[in-house]
RNA sequence: GCGGGCGUGGCGGAACUGGAAGACGCGCAGGGCUUAGGACCCUGUGGGGUCACCCCGUGGGGGUUCGACUCCCUCCGCCCGCACCA
């Protein structure tokens, strides 16, 4: 009698061992090639998450069929631990951030191991811990050096719920509001520390040598937004020496402007506007203000303005047009002011058409019979009123307008990015200090290296306003100032969490260095990252700042590269069984801890890998999970009731299927080719998949497999061929399924550990079939199917059709046309 | 509006480079085993018909081709991202 498969003990006793043999960690400068598998790390919100499952087991079965590949994989893993939602715990529940998040740490420590992953613990990183985060300020340091990190008053993004400014990357959507907790942002004007990221923006849109998805760089290109074009000045009549710049992307149009707008916040308008016109002037910044602050969200766009009373100079036809402020021209972009060309633009159209402004056309479009436009012409075409430009094509007048601009003085090419500095600072307690000093004396005073980390005080009170405790820890606010020595007071900002995540996966390379980020040779040998998984909603924030990191510190001279990760996978979304997102309020998460104590680890990464394509995601359903349970339950079956020592015998030390000849010394046991072409085929379509992250086929190959296997074990048991079939299916399986295939090796009497083991091979020979079915169609319709042998010529296969009772039935006396044979594959008889 | 992706049975999905549509699994139906089973084993399962056979069928329409889920055009629907970016 064999046991049935006890998924609950065998994980147990699989993870003790693997542990206590320290199976999983890797080992600096193993002379095999390096792998360097990563997946991002989690925030221990608490409890692991079925999706934290999505996108860790998979990655945890690719790690493993490289490691069997030959490889030296290291697979790390860490704790997001900085964050809002621990001090949010603080100021509601009264529990201290530490306390919260180490508690959740251990919580899912516990469940995180239940998945049976290859992670190396030994190389675990903690970002709230000092010797974590004294390295991000260390970094900062760096930057503020080389001028790029730098402090500025500026009109940033804020949430009034979280009580803190954020990046603009966190905020989202047509609403504008917080990426973490739903809330619209306003503005406020206040002095911010940023990152230089757009020093790279050049840079950061070169995706040359790493393999990422398009759909990421794609993203990233459009966050970056670089728009070629022309600034240039524009003087203003009457205010001798007075003007203002403007960019534009279509130089080509400037003949066509018959006004110019400047944002309301923009610098001129107090010294331009006109005494009459002060009062709508100011009412209208007013409003201006207070709709990008809070009701942005109302459906009416109507693109109003108000004309300030002075006049622009156009400096191509010297014509006077009218200045007005608008709210569609963003202070924040470009030089804060555009040349208004309603003809050519959607938006100034529309202006022009409410302000009853000409609206002459410049860009003849094709078939123009010379009426009034009904809308703006955007597109390509001949110059018209455009003075010596006339007549041009307009692609050709925009560099020649450009270049008569240069010749003047009046303006010269310019390329703008819709990327922004990266706003770093934020007003709560639980993340890294800045580490900076305000000295009344001296300025603002970087901490010196030696002084680092400047450590988060523990003692902190939370306030229900949710301000951060350290402003009114004096303790840590009030200290010297490192250059004179003077009472001075430390910045009570902290560091965007972001940070953390942005060169993490440089310290896994050695967690504890104390000298430096990571220790130099080690980061030789394994950087850059082989491989990175994780979800695309980082796509713009993690991904993007990750990647400026690694360029700075490759001008730091820290790394030989510029691209932190050199291929990345983004994962899909596991959604509820009502196919909705998971959420508390629906009622519809998943709890993987039920699962995995009743059908076990192993069926859970099954099912998973199962559901379908890893990028594509999906609904759970706990009912296909029985699918996978039942498929190891008769793997097990399989294996336990015909290999090992209980019955059959151990057949010896493993031989790789692919060099051994075993037809030739073995007794021919009728229908043995077929087994071992199936063993083959097999081999040859899971190593193929989960090349390419295609657990799905690679589970339904190896149920076919096995389903095979059960027709044919009556004849088969006991050859060669069977207890080769046996030790490929478990190898296979051991990647995706690393416990049960982990105790059948053991069973079947071969050494520990089954994860330590080379990885099939196959031969070509016999991975194919030897006999296949050739479709014989006519007239491009199958009409019968024949057997035959794999390289049968085309010509025999040519005559087969053709001889072929039905396919000359289907002929109906018709004469033939064409044969077309596909080799191996079918034979179509085209009829005249 | 701009950009990207997707549309195949009751469901999740498969189909290499244009060559057997629906692999594999769930569900369902029938049978076996069993005191019993929601366990296990076997068989069947796209739709329709005049049912040993034939016709239709991958969102709709059109095209290229001997042959189209696959390539091209067009329309419809869904999802995601960005959005007054000059």
């Amino acid at each position: 009698m064999t046991e049935r498969h006890n998924p609950t003990a065998i994980e147990k006793k699989w993870q003790a061992r693997w542990e206590q043999d320290r199976l999983h960690e890797a080992k600096d400068f193993d002379p095999k090639p390096k792998w360097y598998f990563l997946t991002m790390y989690p925030y221990p919100s608490g409890d692991l998450h079925i999706g934290h499952w999505y996108a860790m087991a998979p990655s945890d079965a690719a790690a493993r069929y490289r490691r069997m590949q030959g490889y030296n994989v290291v697979f790390p893993i860490g704790f997001d631990a900085f964050g809002l939602p621990a001090e949010n715990a603080a100021i509601q529940h009264g529990i201290h951030p530490y306390k919260w998040t180490t508690d959740n740490i251990n919580r899912m420590r516990t469940q995180l191991r239940s998945m049976g992953a290859m992670w190396d613990w030994s190389r675990e990183i903690v970002t709230c811990d000092p010797e974590y985060y004294r390295w991000n300020q260390w970094f900062f340091l760096r930057m503020y050096e080389r001028g790029l990190a730098y402090r500025k008053l500026a009109p940033v993004d804020w949430c009034p719920k979280d009580n803190t400014t954020l990046a603009r990357e966190q905020v989202v959507g047509e609403e504008r509001v917080c990426e973490r907790c739903g809330t619209p942002v306003i503005k406020k004007n206040l002095e911010q520390w940023f990152l230089k990221i757009t020093a790279y923006a050049e840079e950061l849109l070169d995706f040359s040598g790493i393999a990422w998805p398009d759909r990421v760089r794609v993203l990233q290109e459009n966050w970056i937004g670089k728009s070629v074009g022309v600034e240039f000045a524009m003087e203003v009549k009457d205010h001798p020496g007075v003007s203002f710049r403007v960019f534009t992307t279509r130089p080509d149009t400037v003949y066509g402007m018959t006004f110019a707008v400047l944002a309301p916040e923009h610098p001129l308008v107090d010294q331009l506007v006109t005494p009459d016109r002060r009062r709508e002037v100011e009412a209208y910044k007013f409003k201006a203000a207070r709709a990008s602050d809070i009701e942005r969200l109302s459906t009416e766009k109507d693109r109003d303005g108000v004309f300030i009373g002075a006049f622009a100079v156009n400096p191509m036809s010297g014509e006077p047009m009218p200045i007005y402020i608008a709210d569609y021209v963003l202070l924040t972009y470009g030089t804060g002011a555009i040349m208004g060309v309603p003809a050519h633009d959607a938006r100034d159209f529309e202006f022009a058409k409410k302000y009853q402004l000409p609206i002459p056309v410049v860009i003849a479009p094709p078939g123009w019979d010379g009426t009034p436009l009904r809308e703006a012409y955007l597109g390509e075409g001949t110059m018209v009123n455009s003075g010596a430009f006339s007549g041009l094509p307009s692609v050709e007048g925009w560099e020649r307008i450009a270049d008569a601009m240069a010749a003047r003085g009046i303006g010269e090419r310019k390329i703008n990015y819709r990327l922004h500095d990266w706003l770093i600072s934020r007003q709560r307690y639980w993340g890294t200090p800045i580490p900076i000093i305000y000295c009344t004396h001296c300025g603002t005073v970087p901490v010196r290296d030696n002084e680092l980390p400047v450590v988060l005080p523990l003692d902190a009170e939370f306030r229900p306003t949710g301000e951060s405790p350290l402003k009114f820890h004096e303790g840590f606010r009030r200290t010297t100032c490192p250059n004179c020595g003077r009472g001075a007071e430390r910045e009570t900002d902290t560091m965007d969490t972001f940070i953390d995540s942005s060169w993490y996966q440089y310290r896994y390379v050695s967690p504890h260095e104390e000298r430096h980020p990571f220790e130099a040779k080690r980061g030789t040998y394994w950087l850059p990252v082989d491989q990175y998984t994780g979800g695309v909603e980082h796509a713009v924030m993690h991904l993007l700042y990750t990647r400026f990191w690694t360029k700075v510190m490759r001008d730091m001279g820290m790394v030989p590269f510029g691209e932190p990760m050199l291929r990345l996978f983004n994962q899909g979304v596991i959604l509820g069984e009502d196919g909705e997102k998971m959420s508390k309020s629906r009622g519809n998460v998943v709890n993987p801890d039920d699962y995995v104590q009743n059908a076990g680890a192993d069926t859970v990464r099954g099912y998973l890998m199962f559901i379908g394509p890893w990028d594509g995601g999906g609904p759970w359903n706990s009912r296909g999970i029985e699918g996978i349970s039942r498929f190891l339950q008769r793997v097990w079956n399989l294996v336990t009731e015909t290999t090992g020592t209980r019955e059959h015998g151990n057949t010896g030390t493993r031989k790789d299927p692919a060099a051994s000849d075993t037809r030739s010394r073995v007794p021919a046991i009728p229908g043995s080719r077929d087994l071992e072409h199936w063993t083959h085929k097999t081999i040859k379509k899971v190593t193929e998949d989960l090349e390419g992250f295609h657990f799905n086929t690679a589970i339904s190959s190896l149920m076919e497999y096995v389903n095979f296997l059960y027709g044919i074990r009556d004849e088969q048991v006991g050859s060669a061929q069977w207890g080769e079939a046996m030790r490929s299916l478990v190898l296979l399986l051991a990647p995706m399924m690393p416990h049960v295939a982990e105790e059948l090796w053991e069973q079947m009497g071969e050494p520990y550990s089954v994860h330590l083991q080379r990885w099939p091979s196959y031969t070509e020979g016999l991975a194919n079939a030897e006999v296949v079915t050739l479709v014989l169609q006519v007239d491009g319709k199958v009409r019968d199917r024949v057997q035959a042998a794999a390289g049968l010529p085309e010509s025999e296969a040519r005559t087969i059709a053709l001889a072929n009772e039905r396919v000359k039935k289907f002929m109906d006396g018709r004469q033939v046309a064409d044969v077309i044979v596909v080799p191996g594959r079918l034979v179509n008889v085209v009829t005249k």
